[in-house]
DNA sequence: CACAGCTCCTGGCAGC
DNA sequence: TGCTGCCAGGAGCTGT
C-alpha cells in the first residue's frame, strides 16, 4: 500500500512532467472515484486548469492548480501511471479516471479496490486541515513526538496509523519504525520516556528517508509514475517476515492484531514492560 | 476520550 | 478441477 516513501516518490516522478501541463481533458470510469465534487462537476471544473505545482501532505498527491487544487488519496491499491497522450487507446485494466495534458501526455487512475478517490477543492485545508504532523518536517523534533504522544492515552500504534495525529505513515511504516526503535506496538503512549521518545523520532525519520532513496516499498500494488517498483521490500525488518527471524536478535518475529491491524514486532527487541501494558495501568 | 466493529472492494488463497 | 468463503487494509463512521 502506498504510504509517505511511495507518495513521495510517485510525486517526484509527476513532478517533472506535469507542471506547466493544461488540462485538456478528463474522463471517469468508475463515478465514486470522485469523493467531491460530483463527477460532472469534478469533470466540468477541471478541465482547462493548469498544473502549477506537485506536493505530497501526508499520503495525498496535491497538485496545485491555477485555480484551485487536485487531491488524490491511492489508498490501498491506487496508480498514477503517465504515459503518452493516445486518446483512443482502450482503458487499461481497473483504470477509474484519465487525465489528458496539452502536450498529450496522458494521466491514468488505475484502482483494483476501488478504495482511491480523487478531490476537487478551491483551497488545500479542504482536504489538509486535520492532517497530523509531517514526519520529515523540520517540526517533527524529540520534544513535538513526546507532546503529541503524552497528551494521549493511547496504544503507540494505532495513534502512530493516526492521521490526525501524524500523517503518511502506514501499516508498514509504523511497524518498521516500531522495531528500529524497539517498542512494543501495544505500549501506552503517555508512558513514553524523553530517550524513547527521542529513539521513536529517530528511527521514524530514518526508515522513511532511507525508504524513499529506495524508491518505495513494493510488496504487491505500488508502482511509480513510471510504472516501475521500489527495492525497499529487500530491507524490511519485521513486515512480511512473521515466522522469519529478526535481524538484530534472530528470535522468530511475531504476528498479532493490533486495533484491527496485522502487526509484526520482535518480542526480544520491542518488550512490553508488564507495569505498562495498555490495560493495566501501571 | 479510547477503541471495537462495520463499510467499502477485489484478488488471492485456503479449505473442501 | 472448481467452488465457496475468508482475508487484507486506509479511512470514515457508528456504537459502547
Amino acid at each position: 500500500m502506498p504510504e509517505l516513501p511511495e507518495v513521495e516518490t510517485i510525486v517526484r516522478g509527476l513532478r517533472a512532467s506535469l507542471i506547466g501541463e493544461r488540462v485538456s481533458g478528463a474522463w471517469i470510469g468508475w463515478p465514486r472515484t470522485v469523493d467531491c465534487p460530483s463527477a460532472p462537476a469534478f469533470l466540468h471544473r477541471l478541465v482547462g486548469r493548469t498544473v502549477m505545482n506537485v506536493t505530497r501532505r501526508g499520503k495525498f498527491v496535491c497538485l496545485g492548480l491555477d485555480e484551485g487544487w487536485l487531491f488524490v488519496h491511492l489508498r490501498m491499491t491506487g496508480r498514477l501511471l503517465l504515459g503518452p497522450g493516445d486518446v483512443h487507446a482502450p482503458w487499461r485494466p481497473y483504470e477509474r479516471a484519465r487525465l489528458s495534458f496539452g502536450s498529450g501526455l496522458e494521466l491514468h487512475f488505475v484502482d483494483v479496490r476501488k478504495f482511491g478517490r480523487l478531490y476537487l477543492v478551491s483551497s488545500r485545508g479542504d482536504v489538509c486541515a486535520n492532517l497530523g504532523i509531517e514526519p520529515l518536517d523540520d517540526e517533527f523534533t524529540p520534544e513535538a513526538l513526546q507532546r503529541l504522544l503524552t497528551s494521549r492515552r493511547r496504544q503507540l500504534k494505532p495513534l502512530l496509523l493516526d492521521q490526525n495525529v501524524v500523517a503518511g505513515l502506514g501499516n508498514i511504516y509504523v511497524d518498521e519504525s516500531l522495531w528500529r526503535a524497539g517498542l512494543h506496538p501495544l505500549r501506552r503512549s503517555d508512558t513514553l520516556t524523553d530517550i524513547e521518545c527521542r529513539r521513536l523520532c529517530e528511527a521514524t525519520q530514518q526508515v522513511l528517508r532511507t525508504a524513499i532513496s529506495d524508491g518505495g516499498t513494493t510488496l504487491r500494488d505500488y508502482r511509480n509514475a513510471d510504472n516501475g517498483s521500489g527495492s525497499h521490500g529487500d530491507v524490511l525488518a519485521v513486515y512480511g517476515r512473521e515466522g522469519e527471524a529478526c535481524r538484530r536478535c534472530g528470535i522468530t518475529i511475531l504476528r498479532e492484531t493490533v486495533g484491527g491491524r496485522g502487526t509484526r514486532y520482535c518480542p526480544k527487541c520491542q518488550p512490553l514492560c508488564p507495569s505498562q501494558e495498555t490495560d493495566e495501568g501501571a
